[in-house]
DNA sequence: GTCTATAATTGGATAGAC
DNA sequence: GTCTATCCAATTATAGAC
């Protein structure tokens, strides 16, 4: 008997055929996607099974729920973030310079990654009392990060606003530009990286006319 | 016989229980930050009407269908930013004034607004096609703030960046930072918007010490 | 590991009394 | 204009065959 489903996977992504991946793979992949471009709660299972190519049911012999899935997704982001950012913000140094070096290992990552990142940390997602435990770890990140905007207001590096503030925009700044770019494993673009991480530098120094020495600074000794 | 909805409104918002506001208008103030704060799909049309203190079908006198709710807000908001912007799009002066006149109008409307605009600008709601009218309507936005960019980088103004890219930045900027400020009523704090503003302003200015003389030019004949 | 079939729940929306 | 009662569709997840 046919299924009501049908059998069309014209419009799936490279991501969720390419038969070399295991499927557990392929299904985070897709998600990811979805997740980016639908929003968490609209997008359904069904539609996850489709792109991949499996039937509905299918999905939950590699993952115990919907929540799993994009638990599996906020986990392999933030358990290499968190850390990056909290050696920096204990680091010594210049704030510019390690900014500007938390700046281009979050593009990068963020432009590098298999996953689209971007349709994690939307409020529908990080309000939903199913991921707590990632907000915490977030909560973490975010401090490290205005750890390292306190030092700089406090050294006269950078322009003096509440660092929550600043944080927030440069978060939106990351997320909205870079959902255009993540998840599609185009090696990253090194150029336009550069660009976004110059932008937000430019925003928050007082003298931008440093940019280049601290460009210079931040790509010498990468830890 | 007692509804299973119970009578619970400890948690209910302040705009949502004025009693002074016809029903219509709490609808949409309650509807707007809920949307903002949890998503447009994963808010339930019975999340609203509890917030509002009434009965889910109630909605249903004041509005057709959930998403005519969500339409309504994108129009509140859309039918004033889109005209402000295609007049500066096309206005004389420099790219620097036009944009600071530009950012300074979205940011007080976003942040004096009643409702909380944050929650539509979203993937999960701008890739809707029941939303498409008003996609493209926000096209026209984005061109107008476009143009204005694209004169600024052309006269030597603004850093040479894909528009579209600085013009995804700004809105990143704007939603991210307005999300906590708007909808709340509370004036707007005129000294957080001017460093919004700012902060913006200088991730594109060239010459970021023009700021001031900008600044004091886009105050002055207030079109 | 994937399938069909289906359970269990929740969602938006309607009917009609008051 | 709000209510109770209810419909119908869609959703996540499970059971069990292959």
């Amino acid at each position: 008997m046919l299924h009501p489903e049908g059998r069309d996977r014209s419009s799936v992504t490279l991501a969720g055929r390419s038969p070399t991946l295991p499927t557990r793979e392929r299904i985070l992949r897709v998600a990811s996607g979805l997740f980016a471009t639908r929003g968490y709660h609209a997008t359904t299972t069904r539609e996850i099974a489709a792109a991949v190519g499996i039937r509905q049911p299918s999905l939950f012999h590699h993952f115990p729920s919907k929540e799993a899935i994009l638990q599996t997704l906020l986990s392999s982001d933030l358990d290499v973030a968190v850390p990056n950012a909290e050696a920096l913000a204990a680091a010594e140094g210049s704030a510019s310079v390690r900014l500007y070096r938390y700046l281009g290992q979050d593009v990068a990552h963020l432009a590098n990654s298999p996953y689209n990142l971007s349709g994690l940390y939307t409020e529908e997602v990080m309000r939903d009392p199913a991921f707590a435990p990632w907000v915490r770890k977030r909560a973490r990140l975010h401090a490290a990060i205005e750890r390292i905007l306190a030092d700089g207001v406090a050294s006269g590096e950078f322009v003096d606003m509440p660092v929550s503030i600043v944080r927030e925009a440069i978060t939106g700044v990351l997320l909205r530009t870079l959902t255009l770019y993540s998840g599609q494993d185009r090696g990253g673009d090194p150029g336009f990286c550069e660009q976004i991480v110059s932008l937000v530098m430019r925003a928050v120094l007082i003298d931008p006319s440093r940019l280049p020495e601290i460009r210079r600074q931040a790509e010498r000794n990468r830890s």
